[in-house]
RNA sequence: GGGCGCGUAGCUCAGUUGGUUAGAGCGCUACGUUGACAUCGUAGAGGUCGGAGGUUCGAAUCCUCUCGCGCCCA
C-alpha cells in the first residue's frame, strides 16, 4: 500500500483533486464529433439556468445532485453523458439588485440613464454571474464545463430574436391594448405566471349608487319583488348597491352591468346613474357574464382596471378610463381630492367621502386571493396598458399532445394532469417588460408624419424600410427572460444555426427541475421545441420535490432557515450531502432538513461515507499488494458466504439499475446501502477475515480475496453516481486483478450488470441458515449476560438435512461470529440448565449456561415467546380454517400459509416443551 | 369554487400490480474500545398503517364518506 489511509474520511482533502482531475482529463466535455463521427449514444441533460445574481442553496443542491447522479450514471453506461451549464439573466430581479445598489448611492437608473444604467448591471454580472457555476463545482456536478451559457451571451441573444421575428410573421406576436397584470414597484407587466395569488382577509365593500328619479318606480317594483340591492337613502332616492374589494377602482366605473336576463333589473337597463363622487353619468348595460345569483347580482364595471370588467366593457362599448399612475397613485381623471393619493390611501378616502354622502353600505370580511408580484410581493394591479403578447393555443397544441401520446413522460405522473390541464386552458403570454435590463424587443416603429410601420426586424434598420424615413424609434421594452429559457434546450446547442452540436445533441433526454416551473418554463421549452425544431427538447421531465426546514417551511433568505450548502460540503463534504438528499429523494415527497442542526440532518450521508471509507481500508489492506486472481480462476475455491455475496451483489445490480432507470432515487441509495452495510459490512467482511490471514488455507484466501476485490469493485461503481469523490478515491487504490483491463478511472468505468448464474439460491439460504443461528445464540448470550470473548456450546435438536449438513460445514464461521466453540446435535436435557431459542423451522437451539441462567427470567421469557408464536398462529390458523380461503387463494400462498402455520407450531410446541420442563419441580 | 397530493414506529420517510412474521435512517435503552470503522459493533424497546363504512377468501395497499395538513389553478 502506497499510503495508509488515515481512519476517518476527511472529504476536504480528496474531493476538490479529484474533481479538478476529472476536468483536467475533459472527462466532462464532449464534443459534438463523439456522437456525429464516433456514435456514441448521446445522454443530454441542460441546466435549469440559475439566476445569474444566485449563489447556491440546498434546492440547488438537490436539484444539481440529481442531475449528477444520471450524468454520471448514463456516463458509466457507455452513453455519450452531456450535461450542459449555464445561468440566465433574470431580468426583474437582477435589475432590482443593482438599482438597490443604486439606492444606496442615493441613484436611481433613471439618474444614470438606460445605456449607463445596463452597463452597470453587466458590471455587476461580471462580478457575481456565474459564482453559483463555481459553486456547483463543489458539490461535484460533473458538467462540461466548455459549454456554458447564459441567456444574454450572443448566440442566445439571435435565437431569442430570431424567434420574436419569426413568430410576428406567423402571427403569433401581436401586440395590444389589454389588461395586464402591473407591478407598481417594478414598474413593469408581469405574465399572469409571475403574479402569485396570495390568500389573506380582506373587506368586501358595499357601494350605493343613486338610481335617477326617472326610474324610482321601477327600483320600487324591484325592491318589492325582493330585489335586495335596492334601498332608499335619508332623502328618498332609491340606490343599488355594488360590492368590491377595492373601492378606489369606483372613480374609474364607466357602467354597471346586470344580466340580460335578470328579471328584477330589466327595467333598468340603458338607465344611466350619476356615479358618486364624480361628475360622470354612467349607464347599466346588460351582459351575460354577470352571474344573477353571486351578490346582488349588480357588479360594478371598471374597465380600464379588472380583466373582467375589460371584456364587458368590449363586448357593452363602455368607455375606458384610465385613473392611475404607473405607480399606483391616482391620476388626473379623477376628482381633485383624490389625485396623486396612493391605491391604499384612495380606497380609505373613497369610503370616507361615500359615507359622508350616506352612500356607504358598510363591508364584511372577506377571504380572497390578493395578486402579488413573485418577485417583490408588491400587490399587483390589473391595468390596461399595450403590451407585446405570444399567441399560446397553437403553439399547446403539440405540446398537449406530446403528453397525451407519451412521448413525454412525467415524474411523478400526477403531474401529467396538471401539465395538461394548463395548455388546455392556455392563455395568451404577456412577454413585454418595461425593464432596462434584458433582450430589447426587436421592434422600431416609424415616426414620420403619416407612416407608422411597424418593423419587427432580424437586422437593425436605419430607417423605414416603407417610407425610408430615418425617424425610427425601437420599442424601449425588453423581453420576458422565459422567452429565452423557453429556448434554453437548443440554444444553447447553436441554434438558430444549423451546428453540429444541435445535429448531435438534440433532442435531449431528461429535464430535472422544481414542481414551481412547470408552466413558466418546462411547457414553454416543449412548446418551442415543437414550434422551431419539430421536436419534443426531451422525454422525461423529473419534477423533484422542495426543500423545506423541520418545521416544514420553504427554505429562504427573508426566514433565515436557510442551510449554506457550501457550509455543508466545508463540514462533511459533497459526498456527505449529496448521499443525505439523494437518501430523502422519495417521488412527489418534499425533502425537511433541519437547518439548526446540521450534525443531525447531514449524519446519514457523514455516516455512511465513513463506513464506506472504511470498509475500504480494511479491504485495501487484508488484499495487500499481492496480485489479485480473477473470479474465474478461483471459481473452485469458493465458499458458500463468496457465492452468496456474488449473488446478492448481482440481485442488488438489478435492483439499482431498475431504481435509477424510474428516477426512483432513494430506492437505488437504499438498495447499495443495504447491500453494502447490512450484507458486505456487517456479514461478509466478518466472515473472510480468518480466511484472509490464510487460516483455511491459501486457496480460500485467494478466492476471499478475489471475490472481495470483485464485489468492492462492483460497490464503488453502483455508488459512484450518488457519492462520487470517496468512491473514485478509494477505486484508484483498489488492486486489480491480473490479465483483466482496467478502466481509465471510476468515471468512466462500466456501469455493473447483473449476472444471473452468480444468483445461487442455495448459498442465499444457506448464509441465512447460518445468520438465523448466529443472530439467535447471540441474543441469548446477551440475554444471560455471557462475556463477550467467552465461548458457548449450541445443542441443536430437530435439524436435518441439507439445512443440517450446511450448518455444520460453517461451524468456523458460528465460531466466529458467535463465540460458538462447540456445535453439537442432540438432546438439551443432556447438558443441564440453559437457555432455549426455537429456530423458524422449529429446531431447538439450546445454550448450557449453568450458572448464568436464572430459571425464572428464562420461564418469562419463554411465556412472552410463546404468547408471540400463539397470536401468529391463530392469525394463520383462522385463514386456513377459512375455506373461502382454501378455495380460493392461489395454490401457493395457500401453501405458504400451511407452512407458516406450521412453523409456528412447532416452535411454540418445543417452547411449551421446553416450558412444561422447567416448570416441573 | 375546481383539481392534485399527503396522513404508516418519538422524528423523517419506504412499502411497486391487494397475500411480508409491516421496513429503513435518525432518535431511544442495554452492553461493548480482542488492530476497518465509537461518524462504530451487538442486542433490544417501539406501529390494531388518521377515523368510519364497503368490495374481497384476504386491505397499509382498491372504493365511498369523514377528519386533519399541504400544494396548484380560478
Amino acid at each position: 500500500m502506497p499510503e495508509a489511509l488515515p481512519t476517518r474520511l476527511e472529504p476536504q482533502a480528496i474531493e476538490a483533486p479529484l474533481y479538478r482531475r476529472a476536468r483536467e482529463r475533459g472527462t466532462f466535455h464532449l464534443p459534438a464529433s463523439a456522437v456525429l463521427e464516433d456514435g456514441r449514444d448521446p445522454y443530454v441533460i441542460v441546466i435549469p439556468p440559475p439566476n445569474v445574481t444566485a449563489v447556491l442553496h440546498m434546492g440547488h443542491g438537490l436539484n444539481n445532485t440529481i442531475q449528477d447522479v444520471l450524468i454520471r450514471w448514463k456516463r458509466m453506461q457507455g452513453r455519450g453523458a452531456l450535461w450542459i451549464p449555464g445561468t440566465d439573466h433574470a431580468g426583474i430581479a437582477t435589475q432590482n439588485v443593482v438599482e438597490r445598489l443604486l439606492g444606496e448611492e442615493g441613484k436611481t437608473r433613471f439618474d444614470l440613464g438606460r445605456e449607463a444604467f445596463v452597463e452597470r448591471v453587466w458590471v455587476f454580472v461580471g462580478e457575481t454571474g456565474g459564482r453559483i457555476l463555481e459553486q456547483l463545482e463543489s458539490i461535484g456536478a460533473s458538467c462540461d464545463w466548455e459549454r456554458t451559457r447564459f441567456t444574454l451571451d450572443e448566440g442566445l441573444s439571435r435565437a431569442v430574436r430570431e424567434v420574436f421575428v419569426s413568430l410576428y410573421e406567423e402571427g403569433l406576436v401581436y401586440r395590444g391594448e389589454y389588461i395586464i397584470n402591473w407591478c407598481p414597484r417594478c414598474l413593469t407587466a408581469l405574465s399572469n405566471e409571475e403574479v402569485e395569488g396570495t390568500d389573506s382577509e380582506g373587506m368586501l365593500h358595499r357601494l350605493r349608487y343613486p338610481i335617477p328619479a326617472s326610474h324610482s318606480e321601477a327600483a320600487r317594483r324591484a325592491s318589492e319583488q325582493g330585489a335586495k340591492a335596492l334601498g332608499r337613502l335619508t332623502d328618498g332616492r332609491w340606490y343599488l348597491t355594488v360590492s368590491t374589494t377595492r373601492p378606489e377602482t369606483m372613480l374609474g366605473d364607466t357602467g354597471v352591468a346586470v344580466h340580460p336576463k335578470d328579471s328584477r333589473y330589466a327595467e333598468f337597463l340603458g338607465a344611466r346613474l350619476l356615479l358618486p363622487l364624480t361628475e360622470r353619468e354612467i349607464p347599466v348595460v346588460g351582459d351575460d357574464w354577470v352571474d344573477p345569483e353571486f351578490g346582488t347580482g349588480i357588479v360594478k364595471v371598471t374597465p380600464a382596471h379588472d380583466p373582467n370588467d375589460f371584456e364587458v366593457a368590449r363586448r357593452t362599448g363602455l368607455e375606458f378610463l384610465n385613473v392611475m399612475t404607473a405607480d399606483a397613485h391616482m391620476n388626473d381623471a379623477v376628482p381633485a381630492r383624490f389625485r396623486g393619493l396612493d391605491r391604499f390611501e384612495a380606497r380609505k378616502a373613497v369610503i370616507r367621502a361615500l359615507d359622508d354622502e350616506g352612500l356607504y353600505g358598510g363591508a364584511e370580511a372577506h377571504r380572497h386571493s390578493v395578486p402579488e408580484c413573485y418577485r417583490c410581493h408588491t400587490v399587483v394591479e390589473p391595468r390596461l396598458s399595450d403590451q407585446w403578447f405570444v399567441k399560446m393555443k397553437p403553439l399547446a397544441e403539440p405540446a398537449l399532445e406530446a403528453s397525451r401520446n407519451g412521448t413525454i413522460t412525467f415524474y411523478p405522473s400526477h403531474k401529467t394532469k396538471v401539465y395538461e390541464d394548463w395548455l388546455e386552458n392556455i392563455r395568451d403570454w404577456c412577454i413585454s417588460r418595461q425593464l432596462w435590463w434584458g433582450h430589447r424587443i426587436p421592434v422600431w416603429y416609424c415616426r414620420s408624419e403619416g407612416c407608422g410601420e411597424v418593423m419587427a426586424i432580424r437586422v437593425d434598420p436605419t430607417k423605414c424600410v416603407k417610407c425610408g424615413s430615418a425617424e425610427i424609434e425601437q420599442d424601449p421594452d425588453v423581453l420576458d427572460t422565459w422567452f429565452s429559457s423557453w429556448l434554453w434546450p437548443f440554444s444553447v446547442l447553436g441554434w438558430p444555426e444549423k451546428t453540429d452540436d444541435l445535429k448531435a445533441f438534440y433532442p435531449g433526454h431528461t429535464l430535472v427541475t422544481a414542481p414551481e416551473i412547470l408552466f413558466f418554463w418546462v411547457a414553454r421549452m416543449i412548446m418551442a421545441g415543437y414550434h422551431f425544431l419539430g421536436e419534443t427538447p426531451f422525454r422525461d421531465v423529473f419534477l423533484h420535490g422542495t426543500v423545506r426546514d423541520a418545521k416544514g417551511r420553504k427554505m429562504s433568505k427573508s426566514l433565515g432557515n436557510g442551510i449554506d450548502p457550501i457550509h455543508v460540503v466545508d463540514r462533511y463534504g459533497a459526498d456527505a450531502l449529496r448521499y443525505t438528499v439523494l437518501s430523502m429523494c422519495g417521488v412527489g415527497t418534499d425533502i425537511h432538513l433541519d437547518h439548526e442542526d446540521l450534525d443531525v440532518t447531514f449524519a446519514p450521508g457523514r455516516n455512511f461515507t465513513n463506513k464506506l471509507w472504511n470498509a475500504g481500508r480494511f479491504t485495501l489492506m487484508s488484499v495487500g499488494e499481492s496480485p489479485v486472481l480473477g473470479l474465474d480462476r478461483v471459481a473452485d475455491h469458493l465458499g458458500t458466504a463468496d457465492r452468496w455475496m456474488l449473488s446478492r451483489l448481482s440481485r442488488t445490480t438489478r435492483e439499482v439499475t431498475q431504481a435509477l432507470e424510474r428516477f426512483r432515487l432513494h430506492e437505488a441509495v437504499e438498495r447499495v446501502h443495504h447491500f453494502f452495510w447490512g450484507d458486505f459490512a456487517d456479514w461478509y467482511l466478518e466472515l473472510v477475515k480468518a480466511r484472509l490471514r490464510g487460516e483455511e488455507g491459501e486457496e480460500s484466501r485467494e478466492a476471499a480475496r478475489s471475490v472481495l476485490v470483485h464485489v468492492f469493485d462492483g460497490i464503488l461503481r453502483l455508488l459512484h453516481p450518488m457519492i462520487p469523490f470517496v468512491t473514485e478515491h478509494l477505486w484508484d487504490r483498489v488492486p486489480w486483478p491480473e490479465g483483466i483491463e482496467r478502466p481509465a478511472s471510476l468515471l468512466v468505468a462500466p456501469w455493473p450488470e447483473p449476472r444471473p448464474t452468480w444468483e445461487d439460491g442455495e448459498a442465499e439460504a444457506s448464509m441465512e441458515g447460518v445468520q438465523e443461528v448466529v443472530t439467535a445464540v447471540r441474543r441469548l448470550r446477551k440475554e444471560y449476560g455471557v462475556g463477550e470473548g467467552d465461548a458457548v456450546t449450541v445443542v441443536l435438536k430437530g435439524m436435518r438435512g441439507e439445512r443440517r449438513a450446511s450448518l455444520d460445514r460453517e461451524r468456523r464461521t458460528l465460531d466466529q461470529l458467535a463465540k460458538v466453540s462447540e456445535l453439537v446435535h442432540g438432546n438439551p436435557a443432556a447438558h443441564g440448565v440453559g437457555a432455549t431459542a426455537v429456530l423458524q423451522d422449529g429446531t431447538e437451539l439450546f445454550l448450557p449456561l449453568e450458572g448464568l441462567v436464572d430459571l425464572d427470567r428464562e420461564r418469562t421469557r419463554l411465556r412472552g415467546e410463546i404468547d408471540k408464536l400463539e397470536r401468529q398462529l391463530r392469525g394463520a390458523e383462522g385463514k386456513l380454517q377459512n375455506e373461502a380461503f382454501v378455495a380460493k387463494a392461489p395454490d401457493e400462498v395457500v401453501a405458504k400459509e400451511r407452512e407458516k402455520a406450521s412453523s409456528f407450531k412447532d416452535q411454540r410446541d418445543r417452547l411449551r416443551e421446553k416450558l412444561a420442563g422447567l416448570e416441573r419441580p
